[in-house]
DNA sequence: GGGGGTTCCTGTACGC
DNA sequence: TGCGTACAGGAACCCC
């Protein structure tokens, strides 16, 4: 599933392939992948053909890359499933293609950008920027919280936002309003490592707690990072195609009934929030 | 505005 | 073999 560090491999894979890429054709084969882009197919095209990608952004789980008209981006959320995959210009379709770009690169010549999703929950819009501090950002990722990798990340506003939430720890760090780019993989994978149950009240955990989870949501995501991302299935992919490895490194995630690697304890797992948290009810008191 | 539940979607795994 | 069902979960949306 598309977290932080699966959306920066893509980012990463696709900005020397796109950055500086004229888009010569766009074609949109299901209109479901256009969730985000409110104005429609034709509006969408139209608004990407003859255009220039300069750069490739990130906030959390959103994905962008603005054009040369200086006030807008073609922007992608994965959702569930999404795949952005660089091809030849004349590769076959893939399974569940949605949409097609082909630019031409300066250097490199004809590409093909494609959009797959499975499931559906994922979208690309073209959208305008706009100034958010020092950077320029779509108007559909304002609401989204800076990332933890993110320079301009403020700790001090996150420990306050914990200290006035009630709420499961968990769900806290699941709000994109709060901290973005943590989904359940690694929500659970930080809170095993900073040994704290994900049902804990935000508001209970101690500023020193806090910060320890802090600490460890970015270990988490920069170790996931090195190791391309976690697939579990043909779902996560890089821009290539290819699996990461990260999913051999879990620790909590997905590993019900198996002994937490640091004290031997069964790994418990319990449906939360329609979906599954993983932790050791050992290491991971429940307060 | 916080809190918590529901909804969208499709492929896979599993039980009968 | 075939059918029905549970499950995976990001984020918008809804009501309280």
């Amino acid at each position: 599933m598309p977290e932080l560090p699966e959306v920066e491999v893509v980012r990463a894979g696709l900005a020397p392939a796109t950055s500086g890429s004229v888009i010569t054709a766009v074609s949109v084969f299901d209109d479901r992948a256009l969730t985000r882009h409110a104005a429609g197919v034709a509006d969408f095209v139209a608004r990407l053909e003859g255009r220039v990608f300069v750069d490739a952004m990130r906030r959390g789980k959103f994905l962008w890359l603005p054009l040369d008209d200086g006030d807008s981006a073609l922007i992608a959320h994965l959702g569930m499933s999404g795949q952005m995959l660089l091809r030849r210009p004349d590769a076959e379709a893939e399974r569940h293609e949605r949409i097609r770009l082909h630019i031409e690169h300066p250097q490199h010549g004809e590409l093909a950008v494609v959009f797959a999703d499975q499931r559906t929950f994922g979208s690309l819009a073209v959208d305008r920027l706009v100034a958010d501090g020092p950077s320029w950002i779509p108007t559909q990722v304002v609401h989204i919280a800076r990332d933890p990798m993110d320079p301009f990340f403020d700790d001090a506003a996150f420990a306050q936002a914990l200290r006035r939430r009630g709420s499961a720890v968990k769900r806290v760090l699941l709000d994109q309003q709060v901290i973005s780019g943590v989904g359940n993989i690694y929500a659970d994978e930080s809170l095993w490592a900073a040994r704290i149950h994900p049902e804990t009240p935000a508001s209970a955990l101690s500023p020193r707690a806090v910060m320890r989870l802090l600490a460890e949501i970015r270990s988490v995501l920069a170790k996931a990072l090195a190791e391309g991302g976690t697939s579990f299935d043909a779902q996560y992919v890089n821009v290539n195609g290819q699996a990461g490895y990260f999913a051999h490194s879990l620790n909590a995630y997905g590993r019900g009934g198996q002994p937490c690697p640091r004290c031997g304890t069964l790994i418990r797992r319990e449906a939360f929030m329609n979906r599954s948290s993983h932790y050791c009810p050992q290491c991971q008191r429940r307060r």
